[in-house]
DNA sequence: GTCTATAAAAAGATAGAC
DNA sequence: GTCTATCTTTTTATAGAC
């Protein structure tokens, strides 16, 4: 490791933290609403300090949306790699999801109501990442309609049901929290699984 | 109806004009990013006009607030008069709820994102009347457990399950769309209710 | 790397003419 | 009722010292 590269590293691990600090006052308070001075002062340094690492306050919108986007497709790799049935899977896709959001509320918050707040190429993608995700989903209630695990059901629609179950989770679920991802995941597949099951 | 009156029915009819008109914009771009001129440009007149029939930026953020609410709870309050067996009210919760939905798309996509750029005694207002709802769901599904239509369930945890399919139609679901609010809130009841159905 | 000072634009809201 | 002009504050971002 070169001399460049330690400085680089320190520097990138610098900004990760002023990017989740920022998540968190984002979270209480709203993306616009939250002004780089007062980001400043939660970090404790000033404006120079802040630039130096930040671009732009919509980079460090981006940032953060990178960070839950990131998470997010990891976990639904794993699902795919684990080759187990559509409703272990989809059990499976719903512990990972809520794993995300207990671990990363506040970066959830944000990327569940600020997207908004991105423009021209970078909200393109993280609308196609989130639509690709969203078909990580379908695929999984596709594949169980097929193979007659799972009744007849409108896949779209019932995509978005089970979306809906999971995201809504971001207003309570958070770890340390008196319910786990797992705590919760659980039930939530019961019902699901339950809800669409061959009669 | 007098002079007076009259005049104050007219008033309030253009305020309603702009709030609807404004809760449009508002889903489009955030309230926050979105400024009094350019509310303005939208319903055609100048500030002066505006301020003439909205006291704040807030005040119109909460109208807005008011009219999902006030909807909601005429909802709710359907259920609770129709007198139906748990699944029956549950199933109808849905229905109304989704037709709010339907109906209001930019209104609750403001409701749903917003919420934290009320202060003071208005934030209170509508937190409390959105827990009071939530309850009703919370409600419906005790009776159903004590009555043995639905299995022993996690109470408080099967509402937010419920309320999180539910309000996510926000993102898609509007009158006069490729699926309306009944079409979509059959099969929603349908997994539900299968999903914590007694075994 | 971090500071302070400042630029440059835009915000919410008000005043007074008509 | 609606206009334009303006007040006051705040915003994001940059410059240059240290």
């Amino acid at each position: 490791m070169t001399a460049a590269e330690k400085r680089s590293a320190k520097w990138k691990a610098r900004r990760d933290e002023i990017v989740d600090t920022s998540a968190t006052v984002f979270a209480r308070q709203g993306y616009h609403a939250t002004g780089i001075a007062e980001l400043c002062e939660v970090n404790g340094f000033g404006k120079g300090a802040f630039y130096y690492y930040i671009g732009s306050k919509e980079e460090l919108l981006a940032a953060i949306h990178d960070r839950v986007m990131d998470e997010v497709i990891a976990g639904a790799d794993r699902v795919l790699a684990s080759g187990g049935t559509p409703p272990e899977q989809l059990a499976m896709h719903g512990e990972e999801l809520l794993d995300v959001i207990s671990r990363y509320p506040d970066h959830v918050w944000v990327f569940l109501h600020e997207f908004p707040a991105l423009t021209g190429e970078r909200a393109d993608q993280f609308r196609t990442r989130r639509r690709a995700y969203e078909a990580r989903i379908e695929e999984v209630l596709r594949a169980g309609v097929a193979g007659g695990d799972f009744r007849d059901v409108d896949v779209w629609l019932t995509a978005r049901a089970w979306l809906g179950m999971h995201n809504y989770t971001y207003l309570w679920l958070r770890a340390g929290g008196r319910m786990s991802a797992r705590d919760a995941a659980a039930p939530f597949a019961d019902i699901f699984l339950h809800g669409i099951a061959r009669a």
